[in-house]
DNA sequence: TTAATTTGTAACAAAATTGTAACATTTGAA
DNA sequence: TTCAAATGTTACAATTTTGTTACAAATTAA
């Protein structure tokens, strides 16, 4: 996924936590401490979504989204606020101030991720959303993470690998030479055999109890999701 | 099979004669009789090949293929480039104008069939499916799989193979000599009665109750299918 | 740095496949 | 009908392939 995201907001500590973990997951992110330098900022940064903070030293989140509704090249932008606990909730959420979502100071970083994609999912669709899923199984390519039926899986960084890229052509049986090409870097040397043991820790992790096997074995072929 | 394809051509009844084919095939069709028009179609048309011939009134197949090699979008496109026989053959070989492949009028339309599968096959290897079929038989070369009737069938590597050889030419009788070449890897020695017990082993999986029998012995001669 | 995780491989276990021999049955020509 | 040749059938040991585990080396995180 790609993205430009901009963040105005006072508390370094959570422009750090944010910038850094959005960075991780491939947006580029910008940010500002106060709404002055922000409102210069987001013009040439030119972001997809902003993150505003309720409350600024200078400008409050609410006269920075009228500002930039005021913007024709802006008035598009999706927002979403921030708000400490107990800070007027209520007049936010009945507030008619073009917020497309606001969040609740403290928050979970997944939180945060979820609002975001919504929100850019609904504003700019074919930017987001870019989840491979095959029967209960999902994969979502972004936040490098595993679910099936809601329920969380974790994978070695090569597990999930060799999910993926079952999982772009699902059913179609892969030749351990054919998986070794895809997943392994190129010019590594490694024994086939060693793609039968990740193929087990993977086996191990996904096939949760209750249920079915998801990786068929073609003997003298390879293997294959089912 | 599916996939949409779109024909860049200027000869009517070349049109004509792909396209009713085509969509016979089960391929979903547009096409442009001129370059520019074309060019224009083919972002609204967003298909999966195009059939592009070499000499257009207005733009040539070799402009157009640049100009969608610029486009982001479009630079993973496969292209056929269709030519009149004589027509600087030699050049559009050696062309690096991002062509996959290329056919001389007058070609038939199996040829162009050929190239088309094998060229979605290599960008796209989902949309094109290799089955194999013959009466309620039905094999699967891409998943490995068997069915008949819907019904699955297990069969062995070495049963697997040998039914894959015989649904490259059913009803055809082959030798025990011809099916250990074609089956058997390359400078393996097998006794020829070992043919039989694998055509007994298929024999058993492939029989479901209540079918037909599929295999028939020429008595002094083979097998086929039947 | 240390600790934790991940990775590749070897070694062994388990399972599936394979080829062949031995015997049974069928076929068709004499 | 008889009988030899061809094919069907079965069982089984050898081989091949895959599953599993353990562990040291390499990588990454803390």
């Amino acid at each position: 996924m790609n993205g430009k995201i901009f963040i105005i907001e006072d508390e370094p500590s959570i422009i750090q936590l944010v910038q850094h973990n959005l960075e991780k997951n491939g947006f580029i992110v910008s940010s500002s401490v106060n709404g002055n330098d922000g409102l210069k900022e987001l013009k040439k940064f030119q972001p997809d979504l902003l993150l505003l903070d309720w409350m600024l030293p200078d400008l409050s989140g609410v006269e920075i989204c009228k500002n930039i509704r005021k913007d024709t090249s802006y008035n598009n932008l999706p927002v979403i606020m921030l708000t400490a606990k107990g800070e007027e909730e209520d007049k936010i959420k009945g507030l008619d101030s073009g917020v497309d979502d606001y969040l609740t100071k403290p928050f979970s970083f997944n939180e945060l991720m979820a609002r975001i994609k919504a929100v850019l999912r609904r504003s700019n669709p074919n930017t987001v959303s870019d989840n491979l899923k095959f029967d209960d199984l999902m994969l979502d390519r972004i936040e490098k993470r595993v679910f099936r039926d809601d329920q969380e899986i974790k994978l070695g960084p090569t597990e999930f690998r060799l999910l993926e890229f079952f999982l772009t052509n699902p059913k179609r049986v892969y030749s351990r030479d054919q998986i070794l090409e895809s997943v392994w870097p190129n010019n590594v040397n490694v024994e086939s055999r060693t793609i039968d043991v990740h193929i087990r820790r993977l086996r191990q992790s996904v096939n949760l109890k209750n249920k079915k096997e998801l990786i068929r074995t073609v003997r003298s072929s390879g293997y294959s999701l089912i």
